[in-house]
RNA sequence: GGACCUGUAGCUUAAUUGGAUAGAGCACCUGACUACGGAUCAGGAGGUUAGGGGUUCGACUCCCUUCAGGUCCA
């Protein structure tokens, strides 16, 4: 809407004399109860006019209808003036632009960006936080690139430590050389298995060293297992050739088991990253922030850095026995893809327990001069929680990812089969049409909702395929196909329609004009919750659309054609807008 | 002790970043050409935007404060 900013600016050097900058002027949709499609809020103009809000709306608008062609008329109240465009700007917009086969595609920008998702432990199955998180991983990353960025997905696995040695040491015990063919289990589910037996076994310990009289601080140290677990990281991290071998295994049935979450849920990496290969990373850079005197030593050798000035606290980057806290591997890995990428920007798909953290952890890449530092970003999303409070694995709390993906699934299966709309689909069609929509009605509700907001699950209420959901949106892109595919022509191209355009029509070509800036927005707040949400408007729009006019049954051709072209430049949005949340439109349903 | 996030209708949520009478969905009530696909559409009811104060033409949005829930730092 470049043209009523240029416009109003002009307007007002003409009118009152003044030089004002477009970004001065504030612009909105127009309110649905009111005529027009864009409105200007004259409020602040008020003060260069010296005049009522309603006189300088009007004087402006009038000032666009005699200036501007795409204007037709305006109506002024109180401080808003809302524009009315003219029928033939919009067809003219709607036959240039969104009528193309690659309208809102964005050019490449040459920028590269990466983003990091997923991240799991090797110690536990994925839950429904860990499906936020990809989710939104996954989705972020289509946005950018939709935006014209190159993008690189990368996950960095948390494939060691004390946690993994816990489920290592647990199967070693009590496992009697179980494996996921022996038992038929997956892969990451029977590693997780181990690590709640470990959980079990240590705190039966505890209980018995309590009742022998040791504190509970004490015995929680002193308990056997968690001496043994701990004596493994250690010959982990000597090489030691039997416990290697024996995480290798472990993990590569974890690997297996997630492999297959990840492919249902339809995310996929560029980059693996292991901790186990970047645990070490990072002290180079402690020398070299104390060479800079950013960090500075302790009596007991340990590194830290001051943040009282940034109104943080001290924060320890190295031990005093030179061993690395989590920070300190971080600074290396930041360093370390932006080596391997050369990445403009580095999204951290990260919840928000961890916002200190990466606010410390860029602030201190910023001191140390590191040029890509300013292009770090954490997305920070809030946690998932259940009614009953937070979920915990090891209590068995767990709302398990491909238990709920099953479930999605089976619910699309049940509410299809109940409305009876599969004739003629083949066995594996009908699959395929339930997975899209279990899953659509999953990860729409996952998406809809802006990131940094917590959102509560409730088991017990299933997610609904009605009104503001997926399967509402998917059901509307189903019903466009059909319509199209019942004309008895291809070609949509008119020159006329032979009557002035409806409201739901005019609305309707609006809301598909705003998709490139709806792309441009989630891509820059990183959110595609404004790409579900003005999915969602655009199909509602539709479904009005559709009840108020008449397609197929009308006489004129030329009108036909152009509501048949309306019809399937919304398809071709939905359907895109939609892989952009990593969701399937059908063509049936 | 210090810092951060969240709080909008019974429930799930939106509000173009300071603009109009706070907009939707679910659930509830009423209705819709004898379905160009009813997983739809139209309407009704439901709000002190957690409470209080301030800033200004205007505040869900910014500032102060209290409350509630959650998180982090040593």
């Amino acid at each position: 809407m470049d043209f009523i900013l240029k416009g109003t600016v002009e307007a007002v050097k003409a009118l009152y004399n003044t030089e004002i900058k477009e970004s001065d002027i504030a612009l909105q949709e127009t309110r649905k109860e009111f005529d027009g499609e864009i409105t200007v809020v004259t409020f602040p103009l008020t003060r260069l006019s010296r005049k009522t809000p309603e006189q300088t709306g009007n004087e402006i608008g009038e000032y666009l209808v005699s200036h501007l062609s795409e204007v037709a008329g305006f109506s002024v109240i109180k401080g808003f003036l809302n524009i009315v465009l003219s029928e033939e700007f919009l067809l003219k917009i709607f036959k240039e632009q969104l009528v193309k086969e690659n309208f809102g595609e964005g050019q490449p920008n040459g920028k590269k960006v990466m983003v990091e998702y997923s991240s799991p432990n090797t110690n536990k199955p994925l839950h429904l936080g860990h499906v936020r998180n990809n989710l939104l991983g996954f989705s972020v990353a289509e946005i950018l690139s939709a935006e014209g960025f190159e993008v690189v997905k990368a996950n960095l696995v948390n494939d060691r430590g004390i946690h993994i040695c816990k489920s290592m040491l647990a199967w070693q015990k009590f496992g009697q050389g179980e494996t996921p063919e022996s038992t038929g289990l997956k892969g990451d589910k029977l590693v997780g298995n181990y690590y709640v037996i470990f959980d079990k076994e240590y705190k039966k310990e505890i209980e018995e060293l309590k009742a022998q009289g040791q504190s509970e601080e004490d015995a929680k140290k002193n308990a056997p297992l968690i001496n043994e677990a701990r004596q493994m990281l250690q010959k982990w991290e000597a090489g030691d050739e039997g416990v290697i071998s024996l995480w290798k295994t472990m993990n590569s049935w974890v690997y297996a088991g997630f492999d297959e979450t990840y492919n249902k849920l339809g995310v996929s990496f560029d980059k693996y990253y292991y901790e186990s290969d970047t645990y070490l990373l990072g002290k180079d850079i402690i020398e070299e922030g104390l060479e800079k005197g950013v960090f500075f030593k302790k009596e007991d050798n340990s590194v830290w850095i001051d943040l009282t000035t940034e109104g943080l606290d001290e924060k320890l980057v190295l031990r005093g026995d030179g061993t690395s806290v989590y920070i300190t591997q971080d600074l290396g890995t930041a360093e370390l893809k932006y080596k391997d990428f050369n990445v403009e920007e580095s999204i951290y798909v990260v919840g928000n327990e961890q916002d200190y953290h990466f606010k410390v952890l860029f602030l201190i890449l910023d001191k140390l001069g590191k040029s890509w530092a300013k292009g770090l970003y954490h997305l920070s999303y809030g946690m998932v929680d259940l009614p009953s409070g937070k979920m915990k694995s090891r209590e068995g709390t767990v709302v398990d990812a491909d238990d709920l993906i099953r479930e999605m699934v089976d619910t699309a299966r049940k509410r299809t089969e109940e409305l009876g709309k599969t004739e003629g689909f083949s066995d594996a069609e009908k699959e395929h049409l339930y997975n899209m929509i279990g899953l659509g009605a999953l990860k729409y509700f996952l998406l809809k909702v802006e990131p940094k907001k917590r959102l509560l699950f409730d088991p017990n209420e299933s997610i609904d395929f009605q009104g503001h959901t997926g399967p509402f949106i998917q059901y509307t892109h189903a019903r466009i196909r059909s319509v199209i595919n019942k004309a008895s022509h291809k070609d949509f191209s008119f020159s006329e329609i032979g009557s002035s355009l409806s409201s739901s029509e005019r609305e309707l070509v609006m809301s598909l004009y705003k998709y490139p800036e709806v792309i441009s927005a989630a891509a820059k707040e990183h959110s595609p919750a404004l790409v579900a949400n003005y999915t969602y408007e655009l199909a509602k729009l539709y479904n009005k659309f559709y009840h108020e006019e008449p397609i197929l049954k009308v006489e004129e051709q030329q009108l036909m054609n152009f509501r048949l072209a309306l019809s399937q430049s919304t398809a071709s949005v939905i359907k895109k807008s939609m892989k952009l949340l990593g969701i399937e439109v059908p063509e049936k349903m």
